[in-house]
DNA sequence: AGATGATGTTCACAGTGTCCACATGACATC
DNA sequence: GATGTCATGTGGACACTGTGAACATCATCT
């Protein structure tokens, strides 16, 4: 009998949550390319088909790094736009400027500390819905969508932005700032360091910002 | 004696380029992951180690076939600006809008049309600097970022555009469309119907060109 | 206690990138 | 024209990947 060296029992607990734990250690420094089943299982102390009874494939193990990804891109933006309720000076629409700003601050600062995480997000063939899965129309927004959502709400509420379109507002602001990430982290906008990278943002906001307000209407 | 039943001679002639168009092809359906070397020299009808006298490794490849699909996509951005000259109504000004309107339209219509290729020319480490490259700061400006910037140019020259920090006009334009038609190819916006992209992308070029022209100055 | 279903293991296969030694052929030099 | 040299293509091999099928072990319910 194989005397059990490292597991006390034959079973290991939970496998799931500790493949999925793996599997983000790797994606963090590697990106989802680096997500690879056999090596999660080898981490995890367990032969490499025991994953299987866990996850269909290595696409769906992926799925479940995705969502861990995802929620720590949202924590970040959170985290960004809740720091600025400590200096809290001016009119409501520049709080709602301020909270905007640390938004896409947040959501930049993530993309550079944690590039794979970040990519590992945006996988390709990572968004596609599950087959089994509910029609995800709006119920089931992305965390990170959500926190953009709320701060733009609140933006509108203060006047800050206009009424236009409910998400239209979100779409823009989210497509500027994820451009400029993507470009950074895999575009010809290459190793550009912090400094301009944050004066981009900045004007990148403040452009998004300006424009939402003096639209055409 | 094997019989030479394919080539008329030993040697392929120019499994160089051979290799790089099936590279292409396979990027077209399938992305950058799709660009698998042994099956490439499988097309060029060749031994899997050919490729290995014209290429480093898989990844050098790759990058070959990144620089055809970043002119494709140069290609498809310049072709739609073209497109705008025929109806030649209206002031410098709206002319040199139209203009930049159809860049990014130009941008987000590759990107639905050949997702495959526009994830190449944006894959993961393709930006990096090969190793023997001379360092690429602005002088090799890539294909697409000249068609942007001979367009936002026009646009300054104009009076459309405000005259500020040369370049920072280009990589919030940039930034803005890519992060659109990212959203829309590996994002949450995932199969967003063809006009509600274009409704979205109209917004979005109006929200950045006010947004520049009513900059705080 | 015994059956049963969940969880891990073993064996196996196809497919990939890449290394090394060898074969072939184009071309220059005597 | 024979000969040597170098670029190009071949064959075999290895380590690695994802994944299927059959078998082993264990927890749990009756």
């Amino acid at each position: 009998m194989p005397a059990p060296t490292k597991r006390p029992s034959y079973h290991h607990g939970d496998l799931t949550t500790a493949l999925v734990r793996e599997g983000v250690a790797m994606a963090r420094d590697g990106g989802p390319g680096a997500v690879v089943l056999r090596e999660a299982t080898r981490r995890a102390g367990v032969s490499p088909n025991a994953a299987y009874r866990h996850f269909a494939d290595r696409d769906q193990l992926l799925g479940a790094v995705r969502v861990e990804a995802e929620q720590a891109l949202a924590q970040a933006m959170q985290a960004e736009v809740e720091a600025v309720e400590a200096g809290t000076r001016g009119s409501p629409a520049e709080l709602a400027a301020a909270r905007l700003r640390a938004t896409g601050a947040g959501y930049l600062r993530f993309a550079r500390s944690e590039p794979g995480l970040f990519r590992t997000v945006f996988a390709e063939g990572a968004h596609r819905t599950a087959p089994g899965a509910v029609a995800p129309s709006e119920s089931v927004a992305s965390a990170p969508l959500r926190v953009l959502s709320t701060v733009v709400a609140e933006g509108t509420a203060a006047g800050l932005l206009p009424p236009i379109q409910d998400g239209d507002v979100d779409v823009v602001a989210w497509s500027a700032v994820h451009g400029l990430a993507s470009l950074i982290l895999d575009g010809p906008l290459g190793g550009l360091p912090d400094d301009a990278t944050d004066r981009v943002a900045n004007l990148l906001l403040a452009v998004v910002v300006t424009g939402l307000a003096h639209l055409p209407r």
